[in-house]
DNA sequence: CTCCGGGCGT
DNA sequence: ACGCCTGGAG
């Protein structure tokens, strides 16, 4: 089995098994990117509060998080930890929407290779939230790296470096180009990690077994 | 490598 | 009590 065949072979099997996960578990666009920002090194389970919070103050719209002081921010998503740079994060976000007049068709017209350079420059955003924006909030066709990503694949006996780019690029050379099959396959990378393949593997009642190093080797019993 | 951090599962 | 969470910057 070539190695696209395997990795086709794990996708198949990991939606089998978890079904579709129906991401980004958000109302629009822009609570894509504020959630993105919010779960940087964070269980979502805080970042949900966090943009309850958000909602209950009615503030979750551009215009009204423009106006809010940073302060007062970093108070509504406290839950999400880190609320003092997340808050400063969010802001610089917004500085940067501005420009586009906080308008989603004004930042779609930007060719992914732009949106993704200009995304990074914005202090407080690197690749895994550039891309995940871009693959969740503005349904470009890209891969996101994480570092579930990382221990899943190398587990499974794919050797991945540990280069973002360089991951990322085996990955969509092995794939079709399809927005649909990126969404659907990082979330259930995710999935997949938080259930099973966590730091502490639960290998006995993993699925994959056949298909894993990891436990084909022993280090899962 | 260290800091940033509340919340939750164990 | 402790460990870890859909990272990024200095």
């Amino acid at each position: 089995m070539t190695k696209k065949e395997k990795l086709l072979l794990i996708y198949e099997k990991l939606y089998h098994f978890y079904g579709p996960q129906h991401w980004w578990p958000a109302d629009n666009w822009f609570e894509v990117t504020i959630g993105a920002i919010l779960t940087q090194n964070t269980t979502w389970k805080n970042v949900e509060k966090s943009i309850h919070n958000i909602k209950q103050n009615n503030l979750m719209n551009p215009n009204k998080l423009y106006e809010l002081e940073k302060n007062e921010l970093a108070k509504i998503i406290k839950s999400s930890g880190f609320y003092n740079l997340k808050s400063e994060r969010i802001k610089n976000f917004l500085e940067w929407l501005k420009a586009y007049d906080f308008e989603y068709s004004n930042i779609r017209e930007k060719s992914y290779t732009e949106l993704r350079r200009e995304l990074l420059n914005i202090k407080g955003i690197g690749k895994e939230t550039a891309d995940s924006i871009l693959l969740y909030a503005f349904n470009y066709p890209v891969f996101v790296v994480d570092s579930y990503t990382k221990r899943f694949f190398n587990r499974l006996g794919f050797e991945l470096s540990d280069n973002y780019d360089e991951i990322q690029n085996f990955f969509e050379n092995m794939l079709e180009q399809d927005e649909k099959l990126y969404n659907e396959f990082h979330a259930l990378i995710v999935k997949h990690s938080k259930e099973l393949c966590k730091n502490k593997p639960i290998c006995t009642e993993c699925f994959l077994q056949k298909q894993c190093n990891f436990y084909i080797k022993g280090f899962g019993r």
